[in-house]
DNA sequence: GGGCTCGCTTGACCTTGGTCAAGGACGGCG
DNA sequence: CGCCGTCCTTGACCAAGGTCAAGCGAGCCC
């Protein structure tokens, strides 16, 4: 049981993805397809060994890090089309963080041994996951740096954007229980998140208690990048 | 003919070369030393065989591409302590854009032949440089969403540090000859530069028409990241 | 030298988003 | 059912930086 076509656009976002093409980045995954976690379920713990990275397709998930005094510190949120802990995986030790799912969540996870055969196999891999690793790294700069250049709901739109499985037409999202955590995700403060969506209601965005129904999803991803 | 001691100091502040580690560096980079242009002067060609990257230890150099009618955009501006043309390097192709000199500069040259080898040599280079790169974009996505409170004076102290060859003490950078071209760097308009910069008079900036005189680098630096 | 252009600075005003503080709305629980 | 805590929204205010527009100074060409 392999992806649906949706989820295959979704995992090919993901710059890693991209810098490997499709061709290699289907033989590596095959058909395996991805897990789903509840709300709370753990994904990995601290100290598990990282013998592999992850892709999140639907819903969110949260890395922490469990302080001396029992008190849990928030490291990074991720949601649809992101990949992550591939830092402990390249470095091949143990996750030095735990992850666990914030909403139902579809991650797929990715071997490391199977992901290391591939750059051993063919070492141009390695240097297209680098080119790709740089080409984000300089459009990071550019977003700290030009971070003026979007207001916050345009911020917010590409997140919807992003976050919706279709491309155009209308469709409906699923958000974590608090939205505070959706505004601090995207560097803005819970009031301005706020304020912002009113703004987009004129742009077909409804936002229910849960989740936010957008009436056509290529309109918003023109507001966005505008 | 190689690097002086400061010289080396700016290379190794470019994250690809703190990925590899000083060893590695110095074997790559050997006793070569960089290429000084003049202003104006080209350093490459767009369609050129893109056979290296490039470190900028002093000076600045534009990245610019020439549109149908002539006319020339700015892609990226860089300056002391950056690499630039990975990109093209890693996917092995030719230039998208040519590059030449805003001031004089001095510009190192790094054979893409000699990492190539390095990486097929020894493979898992090629892993620590992507777990490299990997930390530097997490880090960077820090500094996006929870550090973007960087104010304008901030920014241009930072910046001067950086282009700094001293980390102490009194230094004298150059500028190149339009300011435009810096605020636009940093991601502000001339009018906030100008402003900002008189607000680092205070803490003992000393602007001339096209050079820059710091009282005490260090001073500015606790400045930047505070 | 006188006018000219171009880059830089300065001033007045406006937009954006952060801050502080005061309400709602909903769910849990006694 | 009413009390309460949590999350979300709303309003008033403020600081930072963008925008528009005018003034200034240096080089330049006649």
């Amino acid at each position: 049981m392999g992806l649906s076509d949706p989820d295959w656009d979704i995992v090919m976002r993901a710059p890693l993805f991209k810098a490997m093409g499709a061709t290699i980045t289907r033989a590596m995954i095959g058909d395996r397809g991805p897990k789903t976690y509840g709300r709370g379920e753990r994904v990995f713990d601290e100290g598990d060994p990282a013998d592999g990275f992850f892709c999140l397709i639907e819903g969110w998930a949260k890395l922490y890090r469990l302080r001396e005094d029992g008190e849990e510190v928030v490291v990074a949120i991720f949601s649809a089309g992101e990949t992550f802990a591939e830092v402990a995986m390249f470095l091949g030790g143990r996750f030095p963080a735990g992850c666990e799912a914030v909403s139902p969540a579809r991650i797929l996870k990715i071997d490391a041994a199977k992901l290391r055969r591939a750059v051993m196999d063919q070492p141009q891999l390695a240097f297209d996951m680098l080119a790709a690793a740089s080409m984000r790294l300089r459009q990071l700069v550019d977003e700290i740096e030009h971070l003026k250049a979007r207001s916050a709901p345009q911020r917010i739109a590409d997140f919807f954007v992003r976050q919706a499985a279709a491309t155009s037409g209308p469709a409906r999202i699923a958000l974590p229980y608090e939205k505070a955590l959706i505004a601090s995700r995207l560097g803005m403060k819970p009031e301005s998140f706020s304020r912002a969506l009113g703004k987009l209601a004129g742009l077909g965005v409804a936002v229910e208690r849960e989740s936010v129904s957008i009436a056509d999803v290529a309109r918003l991803a023109a507001f966005a990048v505008g």
